[in-house]
RNA sequence: GGGCCUGUAGCUCAAUUGGUUAGAGCAGAGCGCUCAUAACGCUUUGGUUGGGGGUUCGAGUCCCUCCGGGCCUACCA
């Protein structure tokens, strides 16, 4: 057996998530961690809110509550929909627990023992009105190159010129449109990320193509049971591309400034003693939330032994043989590849450092992207108002956005869904287990032999399903929803030729062992289907009255685990189809503006 | 400006990393079946792989160039 921790990308605290941020991070990961489990894999599943920054004080303002009790609240709302969603997290943590407060600060104080903090006194903005100092972007004002009169402190949006706020001509504040700015000279830290750019380098180099750090530990033990998971492949081009232009653009990776001048957030301490002149500053938020994955084992471990978390976490206290995944969108893979590495590696520490990361594109709606600000696409709250979480899972998973952005139409998603699930899964459920009902009664049927149609078909399943473990071994998400859909296509294809309808006028004990074998069918289905699908899967296993969920070894042994006798149910119709009317409907209603 | 990704059938995507005649699903057409959610199965139409040039015995794949779409560019997170 082996262990696999799996992190999604920590969802910003700040509102309700849209469907492309669930696809690019959650939703994937989930279905990683419910396979590794369903394989007999031992897995630590993580996710938690990411809390602190400028954007979550500015939207408690906006909703008029503190800013602690503003996170602990969306924080609640976040966990409900994750929940919605099937979400498998084993815990969802909040960088802003006690647990990380310290964690960042221990981390920071490693650094400072290490030489790689830089404490250097720059010039920022600040906002009298507003009584903060404003981070570039929060700086509005006429563009000096071209006029326009919405530029932000850090880019033009018009003309794409890369800018300074000093440069702004009529500089305002983004959050009050006050213009009484003012720069003062604050000090911050920096971590030295420069001085590890070799390190990061090498490391990344094992995770391309060419590398040969991807063999894992955890991938080369010998004859268990269950065997353990493939070698991982080696790191998506999204993932390593981009960490290389970070990494050797301009001048090569950059020191970071890792505090700011905010009031919410961890307070800058070396382990557990002051730092001088940092008194009222709190750490960057980008240097908190990934030290919120280590944290939030240690929230999951709550009252329990540090040992418990730290066979996780510690190469030292037996994590030398867990295989650590990270999902994420492509805006994030910086921050994992460079920054947090960084933080570990300088650390000094025997950290786990993570074995791959599973990084996507964007998934765009309906001819362009997703718009909070507009409300424009598809919420996590108001997509399982209209719809179960399956609908969504399957849609999303099945159209992932893995080598470019994707886009989600209402024509491709009723489809999709009304095709795959209703008509091709959920309609074999049905036609298997109403047949079964007229002709034998609700107990699987006794009597009767395989023949040459039944090996055939389970010499396809067993072929099927290798495919279908390779891709989810692979993390391909979308070739393994093709693969499972392709093993749902069987059981139809296997119906037809076998007609137990006609062999039943004939030789009734014949269609016996033809439903006998369907009716199994199902429970197979049901159990490779669940890290798609898991409500469905649910049903399936409750109306064929198993708790029986062992993932298929052996494809013949597994369609006898229902033997002859066994009752059964007729479930409800599985997945009701998407009409025109709704489609329309929402199509109406999601259009923002 | 720089970097990266991407363009394949009406739509959504493949193509074992340069190797026979570019494949699936959906949509369309035809046939079959009648257990089933008007479901299922079989057959079938549909391609100058964005345009042009080059390398090669051989190019969707490599190189150059042009066109289109997207993302990132370090103080939003």
């Amino acid at each position: 057996m082996a262990r696999i921790l799996i992190t999604s990308a920590l969802p910003y605290i700040n509102g309700i998530k849209h469907l492309g941020n669930l696809v690019g991070s959650q939703l994937p990961a989930d279905l990683y961690a419910r396979y590794m489990r369903a394989r007999g894999h031992e897995v630590l599943f993580l996710c938690a809110t990411d809390e602190h920054g400028t954007p979550a004080e500015l939207a408690a303002a906006k909703a008029g509550e503190p800013v602690a009790e503003y996170c602990a609240r969306m924080w609640g709302v976040q966990k409900d929909l994750a929940d919605g969603f099937g979400l498998s997290f084993d815990h969802y943590g909040r960088s802003s627990s006690p647990e990380n407060h310290a964690l960042t600060q221990h981390f920071a104080g490693k650094l400072f023992e290490a030489g790689l903090i830089d404490e250097v006194s720059e010039k920022q903005v600040y906002s009298n009105a507003d009584g903060r100092f404003l981070p570039d972007r929060y700086i509005e004002g006429t563009c000096p190159n071209c006029g326009y009169e919405r530029a932000r402190g850090d880019q033009c949006e018009n003309c794409t010129k890369q800018l300074d706020p000093t440069d702004l001509i009529d500089p305002r504040s983004a959050i009050s449109g006050s213009t009484d700015l003012e720069v003062r000279e604050t000090k911050h830290l920096y971590l030295r990320q420069s001085q590890l750019k070799q390190r990061l380098s090498e490391w990344i180099s094992s995770k391309e193509p060419t590398g040969h750090g991807y063999f894992d530990d955890a991938s080369e033990q010998g004859n268990e049971t269950p065997p353990a998971p493939p070698p991982l492949p080696p790191w998506p081009i999204l993932t390593t591309s981009i960490a290389r232009k970070w990494l050797n653009d301009g001048d090569g990776l950059q020191d970071r400034g890792i505090t700011r001048d905010l009031d919410w957030g961890v307070p800058v301490r070396r382990g557990k003693e002051d730092w001088p002149g940092m008194e009222d500053k709190v750490f960057y938020v980008w240097f908190d939330a990934p030290i919120e994955y280590i944290a939030c084992a240690a929230e999951w471990a709550r009252g329990r032994p540090d040992s418990e978390w730290e066979r996780w976490w510690r190469t030292d206290k037996g994590a030398s043989d867990v295989r650590y995944v990270q999902f994420m969108g492509k805006d994030n893979v910086p921050f994992h590849t460079l920054s947090f590495p960084a933080t570990i590696i300088g650390s000094r520490e025997p950290w786990k450092l993570v074995d791959y990361i599973k990084s996507f594109n964007y998934l765009n709606y309906d001819g362009g992207q997703f718009s909070t600000s507009q409300g424009r696409g598809i919420f996590m709250d108001a997509a399982l108002e209209i719809l179960p979480a399956d609908y969504w899972r399957w849609w999303l998973l099945s159209h992932a956005p893995e080598n470019s952005d994707s886009e989600f139409t209402w024509e491709n998603f009723q489809a999709s869904v009304n095709k795959d699930l209703a008509d091709v899964l959920g309609n074999f459920v049905s036609r298997v287990t109403k047949f079964c009902l007229s002709k034998f009664g609700e107990a699987v049927p006794a009597g009767g032999d395989w023949g040459a149609e039944e090996e055939a078909l389970i010499a396809r399943l067993q072929k099927g399903l290798a495919a279908y473990e390779a891709q989810l071994d692979a993390m391909e998400v979308r070739k393994s929803a093709t693969e499972l859909r392709a093993l749902w296509v069987a059981g139809n294809e296997y119906l037809q030729a076998a007609a137990p309808w006609s062999v039943f006028k004939e030789d009734p004990d014949r269609a016996a062992a033809q439903i006998r074998l369907a009716l199994n069918l199902i429970r197979v289905y049901a159990v490779l289907s669940a890290p798609f699908i898991p409500d469905a899967a649910a049903k399936m296993l409750a109306a064929m009255n198993t708790l029986d969920t062992d993932w298929p070894g052996d494809m013949r042994a597994a369609l006898t685990a229902l033997p002859a006798g066994h009752g059964f149910s007729v479930p409800d119709v599985l997945f009701q189809k998407i009409t025109d009317d709704e489609r329309e409907a929402w199509q109406t209603r999601f259009s923002g503006g």
